[in-house]
DNA sequence: CACCAGGAATGTA
DNA sequence: TACATTCATGGT
């Protein structure tokens, strides 16, 4: 198995390269972003979050200021705005009363996870896209590509976010940077062959 | 027109 | 635990 995951991390590197994710210029646009794409396309999360950069807003500190009313109208473009917005300010106030990125940064990553998931609006791959693309913790993200590519392939027979969580940690080398590529490589995968055909024509994963 | 997109919360059984 | 429903805009 731990091979099988190897060559595919290896033909997606290979065919596409490095994808240089989280694509934000600042930490706290790697949280507002993770929750602004949550089932919705990454094209209308860049104009919500053009707006709110055009606002003065793209800060979780200028979130937890701000009047939830406000934050809605900036970011409907992503849709899902009404929860969305009360979503930011649920994260962003959970950051600044914990001090801040660089104190969060002294928590072990299991006691952070927790806390990121107590979040309301913080789902598992929600937490564990901060962790990984903002906190650089070596945890791998699942989404419904990665179930996708693990039932397509028949890598196992799991089907829970654990489930198949662990599958890929506990036979991968637990690297952030090796984390990083992989999860955007099999998004990438998705958008370029295989998001609605069933088998994907001329996929680089062919006899893997 | 239908379907999907870098999910999560809530309710039901 | 395992599903079903709801949330909403914009592209194909």
């Amino acid at each position: 198995m731990k091979e099988r995951l190897l060559e595919i991390f290896s033909r997606l590197y290979e065919k596409f390269g490095p994808q240089h994710w989280w694509p934000a210029e600042t930490v706290d646009e790697i949280v507002i972003g993770a929750v602004l794409t949550q089932n919705t396309a990454w094209k209308n999360v860049e104009k919500a979050l053009e707006n709110l950069r055009n606002n003065g807003l793209l800060e979780l500190k200028k979130l937890s200021e701000t009047n939830v009313e406000t934050i809605k109208e900036l970011i409907k473009p992503a849709g899902f705005f009404n929860q969305k917005a009360i979503y930011l300010k649920n994260i962003s106030d959970f950051f600044v009363k914990s001090g801040g990125l660089k104190e969060l940064s002294h928590l072990d990553t299991k006691t952070l996870r927790q806390k990121l998931l107590n979040v309301k609006g913080i789902g598992k791959e929600t937490a564990d896209s901060i962790l990984l693309y903002a906190f650089k913790r070596p945890i791998f993200v699942v989404d419904a590509y990665t179930r996708r590519l693990i039932e397509r392939h028949k890598l196992c027979d799991c089907s829970s976010y654990d489930e198949v969580q662990k599958l890929f940690m506990e036979n991968l080398p637990l690297d952030e940077k090796l984390f990083n590529e992989y999860h955007a490589l099999i998004v990438k995968l998705a958008k370029e062959f295989c998001s609605k055909k069933p088998i994907c024509n001329g996929c680089p994963l062919e006899g893997v």
